[in-house]
DNA sequence: TGAAGCAGACCGACTGGTCAGTCTAGGATG
DNA sequence: CATCCTAGACTGACCAGTCGGTCTGCTTCA
C-alpha cells in the first residue's frame, strides 16, 4: 500500500516534470503527447495509465505550478521587523523567485491566456493571487495602525503592490535588457514604499 | 490604382478584423481558417490570396494590435501641463485604454506566450514598450529638471511606471473583482507619483 | 512447493478525426 | 488578359487517444 503510493507519487512527478519542460519550450498547443513521452522515459501506455488526457496534465501543471509559486509568499508572514521592512523582504523575495523561475516563466503566460477561455484556470490563478493579496493587505494593516504608512485602503494597496510584481515580471520577460535588476534593484519598491509611508512634516 | 489599393486595404482590414474576433474567442491555436472564411464573409480562396498563411495573419493583426496600442501613448507627449499633470493624464489615459481594449486583452496575452518562442513577437512587443518607455522618460526628464521629482534614473522610473500599468492591467484580466476601477481609482498613480516626487522639508 | 489465477502497471502500433493549405473550375471587373 | 475574387472539394500531415497485449508480483489452494 505504501510502496505502491510512492510509486503512483513518483511516477506522476515523473510524467509532470516531463510536461513541465516540454509545454515551457513548445508550448501547451505545439508540444505532443510524444514530447512527453520522450521527455518522461516512460511510455504512452503509461502516461494515459496516470492522466486521462492532455488537458488533465495541464491542470495538474497548473495546481502545481500556483502552489509552487506561493510557497515563497506564504512562508514570508512570518519574518520579523516592522511593516515596512516585512514588505522589503517580501519585495526582494518576490525578485530573486522571477529571476529563479526564469525558465519557466513562458508558462506562467501559457495559464494566462489559457485563463481567457477555461474558467477553472482563471480560477486558480485568481485564487492565488488572493491569497498573495490577503498575506500583503495583513503587512500593510500593520503599518497602517502602527503609524508607519498612510490612511489606505489595505487591499487596494496590496493589489497595487501585485500588480508591480507582476508588471516587473512580465517587462523582464520581453525585454530583459530594459530591466537589467543589478541597475534597477530595488527601485520599485523604494517607489511604492516612500508612495505609502507617511511623510515627516 | 487608387480605387485598388483601396480595395486591398479594405480586404485586408475586413480579414484581419474576422481574425481578431475569431483569435481572440478561440486562442491562436483552436482558431480554424475556416471560422475566419465565414466570420470575414470572404472564400478561403481570397483569404489564402491576401495572405499566404495563417502565421502570417497572426504577425499582421500582431503590428496591427501594438500600432493601436501605441497610437494613445504618442499623442500624450504634446499634453500641456507640469510633468506631473502629464504622468496623471498618461496614466489616466492608459487606464481607459485597459478598460476600452477589455474583450482584446486576451488577444495580448496570446502575443505573450507566442513571444516566449518567436523571435518576430519578442521584437514587435519590445519595440512596443520601448517607444512607451521613451515618452515617459522624457516626461520624467522634465520633471527632474523642473525640480518637481526626486534625482532618480528616468529610464528605470518609466519602466516601473509601465510596470505598475502592465501589472495592473493583468490582474484586472484575472480578478476584475479585485482591482474594482471605481474603487481603486487612481491610487497606483497616486502611490508611484508620491514615490518620486520631492519631498517638501 | 508450485501451478494457476489475477490485477495493476506498462508497452507501442494503430486509428480516426481534424485542419492548414491546395486546387479546380469558374465568374467578374477593368 | 491580369487581377480579384467565389465555392468548396480534396489532400496529406499530424497527433490525441485507444486497445490488444505483455510482464511482474502477489495470492490461493492442492
Amino acid at each position: 500500500m505504501d510502496s505502491q503510493t510512492d510509486l503512483k507519487q513518483e511516477r506522476r512527478k515523473q510524467i509532470l516534470d516531463a510536461a513541465e519542460k516540454v509545454f515551457t519550450q513548445r508550448g501547451f498547443n505545439k508540444a505532443r503527447m510524444d514530447d512527453i513521452v520522450a521527455e518522461s522515459g516512460l511510455s504512452k501506455g503509461a502516461l494515459y495509465w496516470y492522466y486521462k488526457s492532455k488537458d488533465e496534465i495541464i491542470l495538474a501543471l497548473m495546481d502545481r505550478f500556483f502552489a509552487g509559486e506561493m510557497q515563497a509568499g506564504e512562508e514570508l508572514i512570518s519574518t520579523e521587523g516592522d511593516a515596512r521592512q516585512q514588505l522589503e523582504v517580501f519585495f526582494e523575495a518576490a525578485f530573486k523567485d522571477v529571476r529563479r523561475f526564469e525558465e519557466r516563466m513562458s508558462l506562467g503566460y501559457e495559464f494566462f491566456s489559457l485563463a481567457a477561455r477555461t474558467e477553472e484556470v482563471r480560477d486558480a490563478i485568481r485564487g492565488y493571487y488572493r491569497r498573495y493579496q490577503a498575506i500583503l493587505s495583513q503587512i500593510i494593516q500593520q503599518g497602517i495602525d502602527s503609524g508607519e504608512f498612510i490612511s489606505i485602503d489595505p487591499d487596494d494597496a496590496a493589489t497595487a503592490a501585485i500588480s508591480i510584481l507582476e508588471g516587473m515580471a512580465l517587462m523582464w520577460f520581453i525585454d530583459p535588457e530594459l530591466l537589467d535588476w543589478d541597475r534597477i534593484g530595488d527601485l520599485p519598491t523604494r517607489i511604492f514604499l516612500q508612495g505609502i509611508m507617511k511623510r515627516e512634516l
